[in-house]
DNA sequence: ACCTGAACACCGTTCAAGT
DNA sequence: ACCTGAACACCGTTCAAGT
C-alpha cells in the first residue's frame, strides 16, 4: 500500500489512541501507538515530529477538555479557584500523564494562556513586581504535585508496619484513597489562598 | 577476564556514577553507566535488582547529603521548615534527578523518616484525624513541584512577546533565573505556613 | 561471589521506494 | 502528500560460561 485516498492518520485519532494507551498502562511507544491505530510506525512521521510533540499534544487535548470560566475578573480568589481546579481535573481524568509532562517544556497555547490568566488575576488580588512571579511559581508547584500525587497513590501511604508511628496513625484517619486525594487537595487549596491573603495583608501594612 | 580478587563494583561507586551522569546530561542508561565505571552492562546486575533500584538508591544518597536538624520538637514551624528546606536543598544540588524520580514509589527509609517527621510536627502543630495526611500531601506536593521547578528553568518563564501581557510583565520584573527561584521558594514557604497558621485558628474557633 | 559476551525483546527515528 | 518496510543506533534484562 503506498499513499491512500484519504489520510489514514489523523492528528486527533493519533492524541486519542496516545492517551488511551497512557491511561491503560502509563505510557505508550510509537510501536504501541501505529498497532493501535492500524498503521505503520514510520508513517506517524508523516503527521508529527515525533514523540515530544505527540505529548504535547496530549497536554494541549486534556487542558482544553477541562475549561475554566472566569465569572468575575475583578474577583481574583474566585479566578484562582477556578484555574487550580480546572488544571488538576485536567490531570485527575488522566493521572498517568503527568509524570511524562514533567520532563518536558511546555509549550501549549492553551496552557501559556492559563498563566496568563493566573497573573492577571494576582495583579487584581494586589501582588506586585517580583511577587507575582513567585506567586504564579508557588500556585504552580502547588498543582503541578498535587498532579503528581494522582499518579503516585502509595508514595507515602504505606509504611512499613513499625517505626512510623504518627505516620501510620495519620493513614489511619485519612479515610479511603480517592477520599483522600479528595479532601488533601481542597485542603491544600484553602491553605494556599489563606497563605496568600495573609501574605497580601502584612505587605499592605 | 572472570571474577576478580577484589570486586570491580561497589553500589557507592554506582550510585556516584549513575548521579554525575544524571547531572551532566539529566539522564542515564545502563550501558553508559557500565562504560565510565569500566566494567560490562550486565555485571552491574549482580550489585542491584535494575534501573529501579538504582534510582531509589540516588534518592536516598541526595536525601543524606542534605541532613536536617530539629532542635525543638515542640516548635512546630521550626521543624517545617527545616524539613522541606532540607527536602528542596537535596534537589536543588541535583535538579535533572527530580524528574525521574516522580515516575517511582518511594521505598528509601531516609525519606520514609523524613514523613515520619513531617507527621510528628504537625500533631504537634494541633492538626489532628484526616488534617494531618492532607497537610502531609499538601507540603510534599510543595516540595515536589518546588524541586521540579528547579529542573524546568523556562517552562512558563519564555512566552511568545505578543498576547501574554501580565506574564510578560511579572518576568520582567523577577529578575535572573536562580534569584528568581530562591525568591519564588522563600515566598511560597512564606505562603504555606501562614496557610497552615490560618487554618489552625479557624479549626480552633 | 562476581565478571564476561551473546542474546532477546524492546525503543525512537530516518530514509529510499512506492503511488 | 502519505504510506510501507528495512535499517540504524540505542535501550533494559537474562543467562550460560568462566574462575
Amino acid at each position: 500500500m503506498a499513499r491512500p485516498l484519504v489520510p489514514l492518520i489523523s492528528i486527533d485519532a493519533l492524541v486519542t489512541a496516545a492517551l488511551e494507551l497512557v491511561d491503560e498502562a502509563g505510557d505508550f511507544s510509537l510501536p504501541k501507538l501505529a498497532k493501535r491505530i492500524g498503521v505503520s510506525q514510520s508513517s506517524i512521521y508523516n503527521h508529527v515530529s515525533g514523540r515530544e510533540e505527540i505529548l504535547e499534544l496530549m497536554r494541549g487535548r486534556i487542558i482544553s477538555e477541562s475549561p475554566y470560566v472566569l465569572e468575575d475578573e475583578r474577583d481574583w480568589e474566585a479566578s484562582l479557584r477556578a484555574i487550580v481546579r480546572s488544571y488538576r481535573d485536567a490531570f485527575a481524568r488522566h493521572p498517568k500523564l503527568a509524570p511524562l509532562l514533567v520532563l518536558q517544556t511546555v509549550q501549549d497555547a492553551q496552557v501559556m494562556a492559563l498563566y496568563e490568566n493566573l497573573a492577571v488575576a494576582l495583579e487584581a488580588a494586589g501582588f506586585q513586581g517580583r511577587d507575582v512571579m513567585s506567586a504564579i511559581s508557588t500556585i504552580d508547584s502547588f498543582a503541578l504535585g498535587f498532579a503528581l500525587d494522582l499518579a503516585a497513590p502509595d508514595v507515602v501511604w504505606a509504611p512499613p508496619a513499625q517505626g512510623y508511628p504518627a505516620l501510620t496513625s495519620a493513614l489511619a484517619h485519612a479515610g479511603p484513597t480517592d477520599e483522600r486525594g479528595e479532601a488533601a487537595f481542597e485542603f491544600g487549596l484553602e491553605i494556599l489562598i489563606a497563605g496568600l491573603h495573609s501574605r497580601l495583608q502584612s505587605t499592605v501594612l
